[in-house]
DNA sequence: TAGTCAATAGCACAAATGGGGGATTTTTAT
DNA sequence: ATAAAAATCCCCCATTTGTGCTATTGACTA
């Protein structure tokens, strides 16, 4: 059974050729082409495409926006960003949109093929400089080398309910230990992160992410 | 001139028909093939590659903490993981250690070629499942839909200030009004995040964006 | 024009908190 | 075996905080 295409594009030539490409493979039905993105989405129950070629710079709707109002009733559909833009900001949008491809045009032929079977196949068609992007992006995000401020276990245990919001008593409930204890080790804990309030430990906690919420 | 690639893999058969697949491109120059990371990492400054291939199962040093290393030491390098592992765990560390490339094994000749290509000319080449992968963990980290709890300009500036940490007396200063105004802020506040106290709040502001950090 | 709301300011008081001293026991590492 | 580190518990006390009230002003709205 073929993968069913949809293909929504405002210029006429690169419409034409892109679905020209596809119309050609084998493993590839296209199913529709459109000029705006509201055509498509009013259209789309009758044609229930498996895999969406979406530009992101249309008349009226834009495809990022078209993208999340697909994913949201469509959650099955795959959509394929095809775009000039390589910038930060599209390409966020778009991945946060739900896209699971996104291609810098102009894209070669059978690399258009391949894209939408990948996609189809469960896979995220990228092209290189955009894959960079996105790991750059990622790694901004994520793993910043956090400092080491050698708390102890229970430290840690005693912080994560701070960052709870619990007050001195529900954490010495929680934990079975006298309120004194619990001082104790909120002490400790301000020495070691260098602050002298709950409300600086638990901002200090999430920034760097030394309690995982 | 060529590009100087390095390959870092166990496997004697896997080592030798990539290394053939390689020294057949033009645009390759093979510079060394590894059994194991610390060969490479003792040699890298007689052959300084361009692109290293690496192996994630390895004796000894495996591929991630390698890779962590020589993009400490030489941040220039372009370093494609080569592996059978696609979980989360692997794809997310070795990301976070530098590689700029992720293919699973095993890798099309004509692949391999285009990727030691894409990463030296600053794409990254990566499997689509794997992409699949990392937009899905990126999806994870990013854009939650964050309800809005419609505070005030002035009690999202008092909020700021709770996340910093500052006290009551110290929010006054700042904001140059009276504490019993700051009190009633925090009040207002804590009614519209349903909170009661500041560590509360500042888990909440920062968990939710409420407050950016 | 009356009504709502945000921002400002105040009073009072109980509870929670932070910091200053300790001490004892258990676990861990050398 | 011994020293160091972690976990436990206790006292005191000033300060901070949370929350119950009230009240004035200005800006916007129905």
């Amino acid at each position: 059974m073929p993968i069913k295409v949809a293909l929504v594009e405002d210029n006429i030539d690169y419409r034409t050729g892109t679905s020209l490409v596809l119309r050609h493979s084998t493993q590839c039905l296209m199913v529709g082409t459109y000029e705006k993105a509201e055509d498509l989405i009013s259209e789309f129950d009758e044609i229930l495409p498996d895999v969406v070629l979406m530009d992101i710079g249309l008349p009226g709707m834009n495809g990022v926006e078209a993208s999340r109002q697909l994913k949201n009733c469509y959650p099955n559909v795959q959509i394929v960003i095809l775009s000039v833009f390589e910038d930060d900001e599209n390409v966020f949008k778009a991945i946060c949109a739900g896209a699971s491809g996104y291609l810098k045009k102009p894209v070669m032929p059978e690399r258009l093929v391949g894209a939408v079977e990948d996609a189809y196949s469960g896979g995220t068609p990228m092209s290189p400089k955009i894959a960079r992007k996105v790991l750059d992006m990622f790694k901004s995000f994520a793993p910043t080398a956090r400092k080491d401020y050698s708390l102890s276990e229970r430290e840690k245990e005693v912080l994560k309910l701070l960052v709870d919001g619990d007050d001195y008593k529900i954490i010495a409930e929680k934990l079975f230990i006298s309120v004194h204890t619990v001082r104790a080790h909120i002490r400790s804990i301000y020495d070691k992160l260098h602050v002298h309030s709950k409300s600086q430990a638990v901002s200090k906690a999430l920034r760097e992410q030394i309690i995982h919420s």
